[in-house]
RNA sequence: GGCGACGUAGCCAAGUGGUAAGGCAAGGGUCUGCAAAACCCUUAUGCGGCGGUUCGAAUCCGCCCGUCGCCUCCA
């Protein structure tokens, strides 16, 4: 069977920006992926548009491993830039206390988003001793200058300066919006360090008391923990210019070799009524208050709904058709889990047959008849392929979330067409598939707790008072007072709770946000 | 002005040469104490527009229109 054969050994294939198309992804140690991304500068509260990157990342990381890489993920803090500095001082505390303080922030959302495979965060205030070794290489080799205690990269000395962003000093010289540093060499320079202004955190070094340049900080903290020609660098698309772009000069000219790096990974913005979310728009929603209203799962879908290089577009009512959604992913698991009861333990998958593969995989794309007249069992494994193939092809999740919801379609229309008390066959296998690509998307996140739980509220405690109320209204159905058991259930559904009666019992999760209004209306 | 993305149904969104996945919403039916969930059926001769290449184009090429990003701190 060659063309499975084919099919399973696909490589993986991503869009690398600087040379503007997909390629395999081909990592210098074997079964090793390395990987950077730029996290954010931390002068305000995490937004959804800090989500996309790290999602993307993760995403990328959990698949990785699935497809049997070691993947070291490093990502990063600027913790000390001018506005951050501004800032704290504007508040009398330490640009460290400022930036401590957002830090936490982030790392708060991403725990609760389930976004837990970064192993190691870089703060750029404690690789000081890193840069400074690196500024200095770059000045004894003639790719940087001292002016007054500032050093400056000099984007003529490397000439391929341009070459990720796709334009030349000229282009850049023309629309140039700022005034120029007459103290520059050319206008495009910029700074690897900065003289300390009085009054300023500072740190010793040879031209002076200073602190770093924008840029510096994320080529000195790559190469330490990553090395040279490290496998991915990703991050939003607007630091392509010019944060990647005085990244990669910096770095090749301090290696003196290239590449460094061998994919560069972009995400497209995230944008609310047509524009960028950023942090100087002001027009950003902050995480936290997102996981307040919505189940982590159902955030990480609405952002893989979209393929990663197409611009996203923030709306509270796409979220909550991501929820309605979600609802059917999450609903459907829970059904086929009860329907298997024991069989398949929880978070145990169950082996998928291989042979079972054979027969169905060999088409790229089965035909609808063919699919129909194949059972469960083969679309479960058709499914599994179809999945990883999606997310072999430049991480496309849509597709993937695609495949899952067909899966879904096809296991529900098993159990309804199964004999009362019957297994349909397969449908452990398209559980077992279900769960897993679901873990693989973390679609599963939070699921269990729900969005008030998961944002601090004590989960044993609420979940406690649901059962009992839920037992109550079982009483009051036995005994056939439905306008009881009916007001149970809505009071239920106001607090965010979803009540289901089912051949099997009856069943509650947690839904959206509790709607307020409605709870003060019972 | 320069560089680069993108434009698929009411909405969201896959699909890079072989005849339009999937989701949400809507309508009809089955099931249910009623709901919900679920299942079945219906909803793009059509992929921003106009040309071109090809046996064949949403997919390739050219021009035009529109939206967005970057060129300045940004994920």
């Amino acid at each position: 069977m060659p063309e499975l054969q084919d099919r399973t050994q696909k490589e993986i294939r991503l869009f690398d920006t600087l040379s503007g198309g997909v390629k395999p992804l081909v990592p210098s140690h074997p079964g090793l992926v390395r990987m950077y991304t730029c996290g954010p500068t931390v002068y305000n509260f995490t937004h959804i548009g800090h989500l996309r990157p790290a999602l993307v990342g993760d995403v990328l990381a959990r698949h990785l491993e699935r497809r049997g890489y070691r993947v070291l993920w490093v990502s990063n803090f600027t913790d000390i830039d001018d506005r951050i500095i501004a800032r704290a001082a504007e508040q009398g505390v330490s640009a460290t206390t400022f930036a401590d303080r957002y830090i936490a922030d982030y790392l708060h959302n991403l725990a609760l988003l389930g976004i837990d495979r970064i192993e190691r965060f870089a703060r750029v205030t404690e690789h000081i001793p890193d840069i400074l070794e690196m500024v200095s290489t770059l000045v004894e080799r003639g790719y940087a200058y001292a002016v007054e205690g500032d050093v400056y990269f000099s984007v003529t000395a490397k000439r391929d300066y341009g070459k990720l962003s796709g334009r030349s000093l000229d282009d850049m010289q023309a629309g140039a919006r700022i005034a120029v540093d007459p103290r520059k060499r050319h206008p495009m320079d910029f700074a690897l360090w900065k003289a300390a202004k009085p009054q300023e955190p500072h740190w010793e070094s040879p031209w002076g008391p200073g602190r770093p340049g924008w840029h510096i900080e994320c080529s000195a903290m790559s190469l330490r923990y990553l090395g040279d020609g490290f496998d991915i660098h990703g991050g939003g698309g607007d630091l392509i210019f010019p944060h990647h772009e005085n990244e990669i000069a910096q770095s090749e000219a301090f290696m003196g070799t290239e590449p460094f790096v061998h994919i560069w990974l972009h995400n497209a913005m995230v944008e609310v009524e047509g524009e960028k979310i950023s942090k100087s728009q002001g027009n950003f929603v902050p995480l936290r208050d997102l996981v307040r209203q919505y189940t982590p799962g159902v955030l990480r879908q609405f952002v893989l709904s979209t393929h990663y290089r197409k611009p996203l577009q923030y709306s509270d009512a796409a979220l909550r058709e991501t929820q309605r959604a979600w609802n059917r992913l999450r609903s459907a698991r829970q059904a086929w889990e009860s329907v298997l009861g024991g069989v398949v333990p929880p978070g145990e998958p169950a082996p998928v047959q291989m042979e079972t593969v054979d027969s169905v995989a060999a088409d790229a794309a089965p035909t609808p008849v063919a699919a129909a007249a194949a059972g469960l069992e083969q679309a479960a494994a058709a499914a599994d392929d179809a999945f990883r193939a999606a997310l072999d092809d430049d991480l496309n999740t849509a597709g993937a979330l695609g495949v899952l919801f067909d899966l879904v379609r096809r296991g529900n229309g098993a159990v309804a067409a199964a004999p009362a008390g019957a297994l349909p066959r397969g449908l452990a296998s398209a559980l077992s598939v279900l769960r897993r690509c679901g873990d693989t998307l973390g679609l599963w996140e939070g699921a269990g707790v729900g969005p008030v739980v998961a944002a601090g509220d004590d989960p044993a405690r609420s979940s406690a008072l649901v059962e009992l109320l839920l037992q109550v209204r079982a009483d009051a159905r036995a005994y056939r007072d439905f306008a009881m058991a009916d007001r149970i259930r809505a009071a239920l559904a106001a607090a965010g709770v979803q009540v289901e009666d089912t051949p099997q019992g009856t069943r509650w999760v947690w839904g959206g946000a509790p709607d307020a209004p409605a709870v003060a209306k019972l």
